[in-house]
DNA sequence: TGTACATCAGTGAACGCGCGTTCACTGATGTAC
DNA sequence: TGTACATCAGTGAACGCGCGTTCACTGATGTAC
């Protein structure tokens, strides 16, 4: 039942995706790799074939995450400058369909906690998509000093991964949707 | 080796202490039950003479977190007034001291993500203590209309608790305290 | 180019392990008279 | 109040289960001549 190398590839590249997507949406801990490659449409014992642990598989599944995720977040400022940028920004990684759809869902809000607990690799991975997500709003800023900009991003960065998440874990959706309302208006008016 | 009620008692109550702080130090899935019970020098046996189960003592002591960590928080506020009390609000929660001192740690900030995957209950739970945190902010705010203070307020809490979640991601110091003070800094100029 | 052998992607059973939960047991506390 | 029995907090072994990981096997692909 060998497979070709470009097949290989493939069948990694798509246990990838796929485990990136499943983690965001049930979480690291409550996801097995059995859980993984089935949602693939593989059975589990291949999984070593493409990965060395399941802790190799969670590093490269979050560089994966934040590649999807953000790229989606650029895309959504693209051609725009400066407020009309930022606001565009806002607006999309805080819309009520990005929570509720786990496939370009934010990573740092989406597990969140979890990755506190990763490995070193796994930290680092998403210490770099932290840095990323300042560097995108922080490009779109206009007339301020370059410590200004910083603080100005970190903490935009900080109410959007925190808005993200906390709408999450609310079960009224008009609560939820609620909360994200408030803080777009709030980040829009800044 | 029966004990009277009084000690039974404080026993339930040491177990739900000891989880809290336990839980959020380490995660929900990666601490067991036995990890529990041992931190309260007890073997995991006697656990069921106190909880019906694992679900049920997370539920109580997220309860008993959000009791510990918002008590400590209000502490922080009282006998000041507006701007003053928002920001020793704002500078209490957002201390590198509480970043690494999970006693009295947020459990929004510290459990985050997990929330979401818990039953109904510890959602709940979880709900109540978010609206505890607006409470808290919005009772200082003077000057606005009510929609005014609740958006500023929602505002607020999702950048302390999406900033201090940030921050125990990152494994650099320096730059976790950089974090935690650009977002002080943020929010005592607003 | 064709052939013979080595490689290895994927399967499904099996491994050891730690988990949440249960249980027989002990002996001090609670209760009924 | 004192006595006899029932209760039950805590112990430590045991349970079934699902986890991450390993492995023998299959057969198509890759490679060496």
């Amino acid at each position: 039942m060998r497979k070709s190398k470009a097949e290989t590839a493939e069948t990694r590249e798509y246990i990838l995706t796929t485990a990136a997507l499943v983690f965001r949406r049930d979480g690291i801990a409550d996801t097995s790799l059995s859980d993984v490659m089935h949602a693939a449409g593989l059975t589990h014992g291949g999984f070593y074939r493409h990965f060395q642990s399941k802790e190799q598989l969670v590093s490269e599944a979050l560089q994966k995450s934040f590649d999807i995720s953000f790229d989606g977040l650029e895309a959504a400022a693209t051609g725009k400058h400066a407020d009309e940028a930022v606001s565009a920004l806002v607006n999309y990684y805080l819309s009520p369909k990005r929570r509720d759809n786990f496939q370009d869902a934010c990573p740092l809000a989406a597990l969140g906690s979890d990755l506190r607990h990763g490995d070193a690799e796994t930290r680092g991975v998403a210490t770099v998509g932290w840095q990323r997500l300042i560097g995108i709003l922080q490009s779109k800023f206009d007339g301020l000093t370059a410590r200004e900009a910083r603080i100005r991003a970190t903490a935009m960065a900080s109410t959007m991964v925190g808005s993200m998440m906390l709408s999450r874990i609310l079960e009224d959706t008009a609560a939820s949707n609620a909360l994200l309302k408030d803080t777009r208006e709030f980040l829009a008016h800044r």
